[in-house]
DNA sequence: TTGGCCTCTGTAAACGTTTACAACGTTAAT
DNA sequence: ATTAACGTTGTAAACGTTTACAGAGGCCAA
């Protein structure tokens, strides 16, 4: 009785035909909608009326290209951003967004076919209003491109020169595990690393390092390279297995990595936390179903992104240019069974 | 030297500006960009050397308000879509896409609060060139709402009446598993559901009970009402120990459960699978990390999104548009530790 | 030479909004 | 009573493309 939504799939109501219909102009239909305090309410009753009679929809791409927002955030990720972690950064990016009216867009960039140029197309479409760069593609040296275009940009586990990010305090983390593990009587560390190029990585690293250098007598630390996928993780593996003086102590750079570890370990006879302490990073769901439960750094990952989203939100707003510093969320640790007191020494 | 994109940062340059400086006019920069063939070398060629002096970029939303398509595509999904089987489709979604040029957005819905109308709000800002469902949107009772806006719409690991979809073989898979538990001993089965609503879940209970109806003499079929997450594998797990007799053989209905539920068992001291083995369905990545690894029916997850996406496109381009019919991707069992021969009776 | 056809370009009209500006009526202040 | 100020509405000009249409040549056949 009331709608003509499905009536005839011609075309959709244009704001003309919602103005024809309310019998005001066009430009008074535009501000019943967008600023309704500006319009008498006698007016603004006979104009939502239309609206709701018509089924009108404001058409977006007038509306970005007359009006100022697109309402759209291009969110440029790694390709793989369906891992765990970065999933539920994702998620929180999102739930920021959808409740202010944006949405966001993936822009992937795939570091092995360098096609940078791709991205800052994206940029230049005047398609986004703003733009999330996370972690992993800051470091790709094309970070400071994403800059370029003159788009708000905010960068979330990961730092760009001059530009505000959102962070968490992985290198006084990743020290708070060396030191329980230092605790309950180990001595000898093996960092699971990411990418040598990882901003993450390097804050992790050079905390651990700095920490182990005031213990450089009493402690040993090495270095596996890996990239944060389980491949990593069960290559590490096979590399600690192979070495002559094992290490009793995992600091893994993702959970993913520290889980196919133990998979690896175990198989080969060598028990967590019995002969090696394993402690993950980034705390995703699974860290507690595994078999030990994993010891792991934990990453406020839907805050991360959500805060990111945020940030970037004020920023499109005019509010907070001046703060281009970085904000810095908390991580926990969480003890679990895959750490435990070094074994008896020989 | 040769670009001057750093240059002045007031206003990106328009076609006009490009035309200009190639000495044409904005027709013939339209048509040497969309349509290079109808221009002559000569003209093609000042132009593309304007565009990449410039560093002319299309504007987007001035290109599909005159233009017809956006290459935006909308993905109405859940709010789980961050669950490893989901993101997975997602990827594969979002990969096709943008290899053709298209980008996904993620249109959340939240089967909570009953926020429908955003959705087709959404549909309707011309905003997009079509729609894909993700699984259990559909099964929403809206589902077919989603038809209304009268845009190009693909349902992925669902159905909707009268639209194409994209599916995998889930009922005769599942019965595949309980097929091969029967070959080896086990006569009492118990199916951990998601929720009695969802699509995918008719599909595999009633196949299920079908199969079992056959054999209702020798063999005996429960179920326990679950909705996919792990919590939920956990909750069906106290009622599996609570249960005078207990199922030797668990069918759940995704792998989280699946591993949620043999956590809590192994915890209670129920061996898996000496005392009963547990099959997962999804083949998420950590199915083979848990402990035990977890056998399970694998979907192709990255494949159903990238057909979806295919599909999706093809109609959008105007092939195929009789074809409405379902595309059925084939599901793998894989087995491995979490089922064995069932326990002797007594 | 002339007419017709074909190929290549340019002109200008959309597309559906937002918004600066002007116009109008009303109220308050002088 | 005159003017200023204000609040509300309409008019019309953008925004940056694509594309129907027309026009300008060039070529070929008659």
């Amino acid at each position: 009785m009331a709608s003509v939504r499905g009536g005839s799939r011609d075309k959709p109501p244009s704001i003309v035909d919602v103005a024809q219909h309310a019998g005001v102009s066009t430009a008074t239909v535009s501000r019943a909608l967008a600023a309704p305090e500006q319009v008498r309410p006698a007016l603004r009753e006979r104009v939502e009326m239309a609206v709701r009679d018509l089924g009108y929809r404001p058409n977006a791409a007038a509306q970005r290209l007359r009006g100022r927002r697109s309402r759209l955030i291009l969110v440029v990720t790694l390709t793989r951003w369906s891992a765990p972690f970065f999933a539920e950064v994702l998620n929180g990016i999102d739930s920021e967004l959808a409740a202010n009216g944006y949405a966001m867009i993936l822009g992937n960039l795939d570091l092995d076919r360098r096609q940078d140029g791709h991205l800052v197309d994206m940029m230049q479409s005047g398609r986004f209003d703003g733009v999330l760069a996370l972690a992993g593609v800051a470091n790709a040296a094309n970070g400071h491109e994403l800059k370029e275009p003159g788009l708000p940009l905010v960068s979330i586990c990961s730092e760009i020169q001059g530009t505000p990010s959102v962070l968490t305090d992985e290198g006084e983390s990743i020290v708070e595990a060396a030191e329980h593990l230092f605790g309950i009587g180990h001595r000898h560390f093996v960092y699971l690393s990411g990418p040598a190029t990882n901003f993450s990585d390097r804050s992790r690293w050079d905390a651990l390092k700095a920490y182990f250098e005031a213990k450089k007598d009493e402690c040993r630390l090495d270095r596996i390279e890996g990239d944060f996928t389980p491949r990593s993780g069960a290559a590490a593996a096979e590399r600690f297995l192979a070495s002559l003086e094992r290490p009793t102590a995992v600091l893994s750079s993702s959970d993913e990595m520290a889980i196919a570890f133990m998979k690896v370990a175990k198989h080969a006879g060598v028990h967590v936390p019995g002969d090696v302490s394993v402690c993950g990073f980034d705390g995703i769901d699974f860290a507690d179903y595994c078999e030990p439960t994993l010891t792991t750094i934990r990453q406020p990952r839907f805050e991360l992104g959500r805060t990111g989203a945020y940030r970037l939100l004020q920023i499109i707003a005019g509010h907070s240019e001046v703060d281009a510093g970085r904000t810095v969320l908390r991580n926990t640790l969480c003890l679990r069974d895959s750490t435990g007191r070094a074994p008896r020494h020989g």
